[in-house]
DNA sequence: CTGTTAGCGCCTTCAC
DNA sequence: GTGAAGGCGCTAACAG
C-alpha cells in the first residue's frame, strides 16, 4: 500500500479475482466463459471480484490452452482501395459480434509479399483467414490445408478453393459488361483496367464476349480517378471515335468521364461509360454512372459467417457461394 | 507414417525443431530470436530443422512470458471513412516493418461503444494503442494510465493526452477556413458538417473566426455524397444567396457541388466550396475543389513510431506532435 | 455445482 | 556458447 513505486500496477490475474471472489481459479474462469455450469451466487460474486479488482482477462493465456486465438486474420491487397471497405468492415462486425477479432494485413499486389505476409499471420494462430482474392502460391495453399485452419478465399471464385469460397465470376462480369455494350448497338469499345488478377479477368471475359481485340488502357492497381484521365487520354489516341469504354473501378471510371468531358465530350451521347463496384458516390455523378454491383457487405458477413460456423464445429453444406453480380444501368450508358 | 488420419498433423513445436536439430529448446529458440548469442553452425542446423519442421513460431505462447504481444491495437470510428485510410495503411505498413501487427477494431461514432471495445482489445495484451480522436471516458483514460500501456491519440490534440498524440488543431482548421472566405470577401457564408466531435470543433472554430451564426447543415457522421446533396438543399432554403460553404469532407462538398450545379449554380462564381481531407479525386472535379490537406499518413507512421520507441524503451523527447495542415486552394473557391 | 491436476509453447533466470 | 528448471495466465480433463 506504502510502496512508492508509479510503475503500473501489475494487473490482476483471474488468481487475484478468485482469491477475492473465495472460490477457486477455476470456478472463477467457469463463471466468467461458461457461467451456465456455475451457481448464480458464485457468478454474483465473481462479477464482483472482477469489478474490485479491475481484472481484463488474458485471451493470449486463455487461447494457449484452449487453442483457440479468437482472432482471424484478415488480408486485403491494400486498405486503401475503397472497394474492399464495405467487406472488411462487415467482416469486422460481424467477426465481433461473435467475440473474434480481426488482425488486418496488406499483402500489396505482388504475389510473392502474400507467403511471408500469411507465416506472419499464422504465427499468431488465428481461427481462421479471409483472404480477398485467390491464394496463388501452391506452397501457400499446401501449408493452408495442411494446418487444417479454415481458410475463406474471398472476391473471385475457382473450381479449386484451399477449404471455402465467397465470391463471384469475374468474366462473367467481364462479358456481361460486353453483352451489354453490344445490346446497346455499341461496336467501337475500349476497356481500360487496372492490372490485377481480378480486373484482368474480368479484362479476358469483356474480350471474349466481344470477340476481337479492342482499345486497351492498363494502368497499374489500385487504379484512381488520376489514372483514369491518363486512360481515357490514351484511349482516344488509339481511337478517337471510341463509343463505349468499360472501367475496372467506379472512381477509375469517373477519371476517364472527367478527362472526356474536358474534351468536349459528351457522355453518353458521344461516349458511354461503365465502371465497376457501385461505390457510393456513382448514382451521384453527372451524369450517373453505371456500374457493376458487388454485394461487398454480403462477401464479408457470410465469409465471417462461415468461419464462425466452422469453429463452431458446424457442418458447411455450401462451401462455395456466389453472390452474383448486376448491372445497374445509369445516365452513362443511356441509349442514344 | 502409416496413419490414416486425414485431421491437421499437429503442428510443430520449438520441441520438434529443437530434437531435430540435435540441441536444447532453449538453444532452438535463442537461435531464431536472437542469433548474435548462438554459434553460427547451431544457427544453420536449427534453421534447417525449421524448414524440415515446417515450424511456425506461436507469438501467443512467446508473448505470454516475454509480456510482448508484438500486437497494436488500431481504433477508428469507422474502416468505411476513406479519411483515415492514409492513416490505417501507413500504422499497418510501419508496424509490420517492426515486427508488430495491427488488430483492428471499430467503434463506431459513438463514445458508449469505446469503453467496451477498448476492454476487448485490452484483453489481448497489445504493446500499444492507437486511437482515433480522444479517448473521452474517463474511466478509460484512468484504466489506460494504470495499466502503462503506450497509447497514441490521433487526429485532435488536446492538452490533457492519456499519453502521448499526434495531430492537429481541428479549432485552428475552421477558424483557417473562415478566415480564407473572409479574405475572398465572402460574407454569406454557410456549413455543411457531420456531427462528429471533430467535425464540430472545426465548425466551432469556423464560427468563432466569423463572429456570428451562419446558415448550417448538420448531417450524421460519417458524411457522404447522398448527404451532401441534402445538405446543400437545405442551406439553399436557409439562404439562396449563399456565396460560399465550407464542408467537412472532400465526399461531402462533392456532394453539394453537384447538388448546387444541377441547380444551374456556377462554382466559383455564385458558389464557392470549401471540403476537408484532400481526397484523391479532390484536384479531378470539375471544378477541382479547395480542401484542407492532413498528411494522414505521417500521422500514422509517426503515431507507429512512438508506439515503437516506447516498446524499446526509449524516451520520447516530443510526446505530442502537431502535423499541422494547410488549405489547397484549387478552382472550386477561385476569386471571382 | 465445485475443485485438483497438469499442462498449452515459449522465454526468463540462473547455472555450467 | 549452451543447458535445466520454472513459470507466464489460463483452461481441458478428470474427479468429487
Amino acid at each position: 500500500m506504502s510502496s512508492p513505486t508509479p510503475q503500473p500496477a501489475k494487473a490482476a490475474t483471474l488468481h487475484d479475482v478468485a482469491r477475492e471472489a473465495g472460490v477457486s481459479l477455476i470456478t472463477a474462469s467457469r463463471a466468467l466463459t461458461n457461467p451456465g455450469l456455475v451457481s448464480d451466487k458464485t457468478i454474483e460474486r465473481v462479477q464482483q471480484a472482477v469489478a474490485a479488482t479491475g481484472y481484463i482477462p488474458n485471451l493470449l493465456a486463455g487461447g494457449l490452452k484452449s487453442r483457440r486465438s479468437l482472432m482471424v486474420a484478415g488480408l486485403v491487397p491494400t486498405i486503401s482501395v475503397p472497394q474492399f471497405l464495405p467487406t472488411v468492415k462487415a467482416l469486422t462486425e460481424t467477426l465481433d459480434a461473435a467475440g473474434y477479432q480481426l488482425i488486418l494485413g496488406q499483402s500489396g499486389y505482388d504475389h510473392s509479399r502474400e507467403e511471408k505476409l500469411l507465416n506472419t499471420m499464422l504465427s499468431r494462430r488465428p481461427d481462421g483467414i479471409v483472404i480477398t482474392g485467390l491464394v496463388h502460391s501452391q506452397q501457400a495453399r499446401e501449408q493452408l490445408s495442411r494446418l487444417g485452419i479454415p481458410v475463406v478465399e474471398t472476391w473471385d471464385l475457382s473450381d479449386r478453393p484451399v477449404d471455402m469460397m465467397v465470391g463471384f465470376s469475374h468474366v462473367k462480369v467481364g462479358s456481361a459488361v460486353a453483352g451489354f455494350f453490344l445490346s446497346r448497338g455499341w461496336q467501337r469499345v475500349g476497356i481500360a483496367t487496372g492490372d490485377d488478377h481480378r480486373a484482368m479477368m474480368r479484362h479476358d471475359g469483356f474480350l471474349a464476349a466481344i470477340g476481337r481485340a479492342v482499345p486497351t488502357a492498363i494502368v497499374p492497381a489500385p487504379s484512381s480517378v488520376e489514372w483514369g484521365r491518363r486512360a481515357m487520354a490514351q484511349l482516344l489516341e488509339k481511337d478517337p471515335q471510341l463509343r463505349a469504354v468499360y472501367c475496372s473501378s467506379d472512381g477509375f471510371a469517373q477519371g476517364l468521364m472527367i478527362e472526356a468531358q474536358s474534351r468536349g465530350l459528351r457522355i453518353p451521347q458521344d461516349l458511354a461509360v461503365c465502371g465497376f463496384g457501385d461505390a457510393d458516390f456513382s448514382a451521384h455523378l453527372q451524369p450517373s454512372l453505371t456500374t457493376v454491383h458487388i454485394d461487398g457487405a454480403g462477401i464479408g458477413r457470410i465469409a465471417a459467417q462461415l468461419i464462425i460456423d466452422r469453429c463452431a464445429g458446424k457442418t458447411i453444406d455450401q462451401p462455395i457461394v456466389d453472390v452474383g453480380f448486376h448491372i445497374i444501368e445509369r445516365q452513362s450508358t443511356a441509349p442514344a
